[in-house]
DNA sequence: TCTGGGGTCCTAGGACCC
DNA sequence: TCTGGGGTCCTAGGACCC
């Protein structure tokens, strides 16, 4: 049997934990430069169908008038508390997938002929007395079952969090009280497609014709078939391979038509990137950098462009990369836009004992090396950006994301420690 | 004025090989 | 007139997840 186990609203728990006064209120948690709603207490969510993903200022006096507390997103604190409840939920079991930053795949064959109820009660206890985090439970025979065991637990008050199908009738209940949306793994479109041939529940879905599910679904949709019929078709994976393609892209805080801010902003990703690059221990052949204007702005001149860069060589240096970054972003840079947004893509990552050199390139490779290394020796003693190249600027960040409502990262810096009044 | 960011897996089709 | 059969590798795009 698997269990699946979700944190109840993680990002706004997190900030309850440390907010006792917020108990019973209702919290929202805002994405990058306080854009989206991207999380929200049952509080919040009781109160107004507040709609995910659905930008701030749009259901800003609904939020006023409840007196909703906006938290802008500190992931700092948020991976520190997942780290914590990771690090509990190994001592259940040993085999363990951890599938996002809140929930986990836990392999509970361990306890064979045990009450599984009981157990994962128990799981669910330990957590919230280490961490303060609530969690719900869902446990069943294969992965998609528990996931849907874990939405059922949640949802209905009286199973108090914990679902446990171990039964037909349990299967027959969950899968006849949920809908095709319900159902881990289909989403709008085929959510559709689904609905348009008489279908209602995730138990009509799999009672379908397999023919059927495989022909519209590719194979993604007949092992989920399957798995609702409880034949385990997805296993629990437990290494974390090295990623594919590394990236990131964030929305400047505010629009920038400066080709200066553009590229110190593209500097700092840059390096960003290549430093988790050299954390996996891998080696970029292709660089893509692209930038784009806001689109949903009707009024402004819209302009994007991406430039795709094939490295000489497989490399992770910051300084190789960068020049590189820079070439390619002056190419696709024109004057007289507003732009929003700057990204860099990294593809083709090999390990970093594998790099092929390029027939004519000349081996200072090694120098390279030492000095990367030394780098990132200090900004690991110092802190974070202490040493950095001089193209991501000495100044301010005037690109910088906004985070107007950021609580204290309370357990990664000693200057932001919870304090306690009158202590 | 204000609209997130980071991923995975699969398939079809093109280009090429013997 | 008649035009095989078996592959690989790569990419773009679709669908979905958190």
């Amino acid at each position: 049997m698997i269990a699946l186990v979700d944190c109840n609203s993680f990002y706004a728990s997190c900030e309850q934990v440390f907010r006792p006064d917020l108990q019973n209120r209702p919290v929202v948690v805002l994405s990058n430069n306080d854009g989206c709603i991207i999380a929200a207490n049952k509080e919040a969510k009781a109160l107004v169908d507040i709609p995910m993903f659905q930008p701030v200022f749009k259901i800003k006096k609904i939020l006023d008038d409840h007196h909703v507390v906006c938290f802008s997103s500190n992931y700092t604190l948020y991976s520190d508390m997942s780290r914590r409840v990771m690090d509990t939920l190994k001592t259940f079991s040993p085999l363990i997938e951890e599938y996002s930053i809140d929930e986990s795949f836990i392999d509970l064959s361990f306890y064979q002929g045990k009450a599984l109820e009981t157990i994962a009660h128990k799981i669910k206890d330990t957590i919230f007395k280490n961490t303060g985090i609530p969690v719900g439970i869902g446990v069943a025979k294969t992965k998609s079952l528990a996931k849907m065991a874990n939405k059922f637990a949640k949802k209905i008050p009286e199973n108090n969090n914990v679902y446990v199908v171990d039964s037909e009738e349990k299967r027959k209940h969950l899968l006849q009280t949920s809908t095709i949306k319900d159902i881990w793994g289909i989403g709008r479109k085929h959510t559709v497609r689904i609905e348009n041939t008489g279908k209602k529940t995730a138990w009509d879905f799999a009672n379908m014709e397999v023919a059927w599910v495989r022909k519209e679904m590719t194979v993604i949709g007949e092992r989920l078939w399957r798995e609702l019929n409880n034949f385990p078709c997805l296993e629990i994976v437990t290494s974390t391979d090295a990623k594919k393609g590394i990236g990131t892209a964030k929305s400047f805080g505010k629009k920038l038509d400066d080709y200066g801010l553009v590229e110190e902003a593209c500097s700092y990703y840059v390096a960003e990137v290549a430093d988790l690059l050299r954390q996996q221990k891998s080696a970029a052949t292709q660089m893509e950098i692209f930038l784009t204007t806001n689109y949903h702005n009707d009024g402004d001149k819209q302009y994007r462009n991406k430039i795709i860069i094939t490295l000489d060589s497989p490399t992770n240096s910051t300084i190789k990369l960068t020049q590189q970054a820079l070439i390619g972003l002056k190419k696709i840079y024109k004057d007289g836009y507003r732009y929003k947004k700057v990204g860099v893509n990294l593809f083709h990552l090999v390990p970093e004992h594998q790099i092929q050199l390029n027939l004519f390139e000349q081996p200072s490779k090694i120098e390279s090396k030492k000095l990367t290394d030394a780098i990132d020796t200090l900004n690991d003693k110092f802190g974070k950006n202490k040493v950095k190249l001089a193209t991501v600027g000495n100044r301010e960040k005037q690109w910088a994301l906004i985070k107007e409502h950021r609580s204290p990262r309370y357990t990664t810096q000693w200057e932001e420690l919870l304090t306690i009044g009158g202590l």
